[in-house]
RNA sequence: GCCUCUGUAGCUCAGUCGGUAGAGCAGGGGGCUGAAAAUCCCCGUGUCAUUGGUUCGAUUCCGAUCGGAGGCA
C-alpha cells in the first residue's frame, strides 16, 4: 500500500511551531492536524494557547477545541480520531500537516501504534491505586515482577501511574504489558512523514518566549478562564498548565503575582520535557530560530529536499 | 555617629569544637504504549564578602575595610 507523505511539525510549547506549520500549510495546499491533547478541549484555549481565530480562517484546523471539558480523552481515541482525518485530507488532494507539541501522541500516530478494543476498566483501576497506597511501592512492583518480569524491570517502583496501569492492564485481559506492546507494533506505518523540529538553540529565549506568553495570556482573560475552570468539572483537561496555577491566587493562599510565576515555572518545565521526548527522535530535521531567522525559508528547504 | 546582628551554590539558609562545605527551591539530564500540559528517576566545587593577623593549616578564631538588616540618637 501507497504510504501517505505527511509533514510533522514538532517542538516545544512558544517555540512558534504554530505559525510555521500555517505557513507551510499555506505554501504547500496542506492542512493541519493538530496533535496536542490539551488543545482538543473547548472553552480553554487561553491557557492552551489554541490556535488564533487568523490562522484558524486561514487554513483548515483538524482536531482542534471539538470535545467538552467534561470528557476523557486518551492517546487510543487520539490515533484513531487523526488516522480518519489524514486519510480524508490526503483523499481530498490536500497535504496533512501534523502540529504539535504532545510527543506520545506524535510517536503513536506516525508508528501506527495498535491500540484493540477498549483496555481500560476505570473502577479496577482505582482498586489498583488505593492497594498501592495501602501495601506501598515495593509489593505492588514485586506483584508486576511475578506476572511480567520484563516490564517491571523498567519501571520505578515509585511510577505509581505506569504500575497500576500494567497491573490494570494484566487483570483485565491476562496479556502482559510486554505481549502488549509488541502486539501493538504488529502494523506498518501508513505514513512516509518529514519531521520539522523547532526550538531556540539558547535555552534561555525559549524560555523568554514562554515567559512573555503568559502575560500576554493575561491580557487575554486568563483569569476569568481560569475562574470558570476552578468551579467547573474537568476531566483530563483540569490536567491544562494554566488555570490549576491559578487556584491558589483564588482561593487566597498566593498573591497573583506568586501564582503567575509559578505558572510560568511549570510551562518552562513542560517545555524542558518536551525537549527531552523529541530529542531522541533522530529522524527530526531541527530548525533553530536564533540562529536560522528566516525559519520558514530553511523549512522550505527542507521540504524541497524531501519531496524530491 | 554609636551599638547589635549579618555576609557560604542562581535564591533561602545549614555547617565546619580550625583539616577547603550541604539541604530545600531554582536549574540540568533521562524515562515514558489507553490520565501524557500527566507522571517517574538521577544530578550539588562554590574566590565560604575583601584584607591583614594568630596557626603546620583559617571559610571557621581575632582585627580592619566594604555591603545588608535592626536598635539608640
Amino acid at each position: 500500500m501507497q504510504k501517505i507523505p505527511v509533514i510533522a511539525v514538532v517542538g516545544p510549547t512558544a517555540s512558534g511551531k504554530s505559525d510555521l506549520a500555517v505557513q507551510i500549510a499555506l505554501e504547500y495546499s496542506g492542512e493541519i492536524v493538530s496533535c496536542d491533547s490539551m488543545q482538543i478541549y473547548k472553552g480553554i484555549s487561553v491557557a492552551t494557547a489554541a490556535p488564533t481565530k487568523e490562522q484558524t480562517d486561514a487554513v483548515k484546523h483538524h482536531l482542534v477545541e471539538f470535545l467538552d471539558c467534561s470528557k476523557g480523552y486518551s492517546v487510543a481515541d487520539y490515533v484513531s480520531d487523526a488516522k480518519e482525518v489524514i486519510a480524508d485530507i490526503h483523499a481530498r488532494g490536500k497535504l496533512p500537516i501534523i502540529a504539535g507539541g504532545t510527543g506520545l501522541y506524535v510517536n503513536s500516530l506516525l508508528n501506527n501504534i495498535h491500540f484493540t478494543e477498549q483496555q481500560t476498566d476505570l473502577a479496577l483501576r482505582q482498586k489498583l491505586s488505593d492497594e498501592y497506597d495501602l501495601l506501598g511501592p515495593t509489593a505492588m512492583l514485586n506483584r508486576l515482577k511475578e506476572l511480567d518480569a520484563d516490564y517491571a524491570a523498567t519501571l520505578h517502583e515509585n511510577d505509581k501511574k505506569r504500575v497500576v496501569r500494567a497491573l490494570e492492564i494484566i487483570t483485565l485481559t491476562g496479556q502482559s504489558v510486554t505481549q502488549a506492546i509488541e502486539n501493538s507494533k504488529i502494523e506498518p506505518s501508513l505514513y512516509n512523514p518529514l519531521l520539522i523540529g523547532i526550538t531556540y538553540s539558547d535555552r534561555e529565549l525559549l524560555y523568554e518566549r514562554i515567559n512573555k506568553r503568559v502575560d500576554i495570556m493575561l491580557q487575554n482573560g486568563l483569569l476569568q478562564e481560569a475562574r470558570q475552570a476552578f468551579e467547573a468539572s474537568m476531566n483530563t483537561a483540569a490536567q491544562a498548565i494554566g488555570h490549576k496555577e491559578l487556584f491558589g491566587f483564588f482561593k487566597g493562599e498566593q498573591t497573583l503575582n506568586e501564582a503567575l510565576e509559578n505558572l510560568k515555572m511549570q510551562t518552562r518545565r513542560y517545555a524542558k520535557r518536551q525537549l527531552t521526548w523529541f530529542n531522541k527522535n533522530k529522524d527530526i530535521n531541527w530548525i533553530y530560530p536564533d540562529l536560522t531567522p528566516d525559519v520558514f525559508n530553511e523549512a522550505k528547504q527542507i521540504i524541497n529536499e524531501w519531496s524530491r
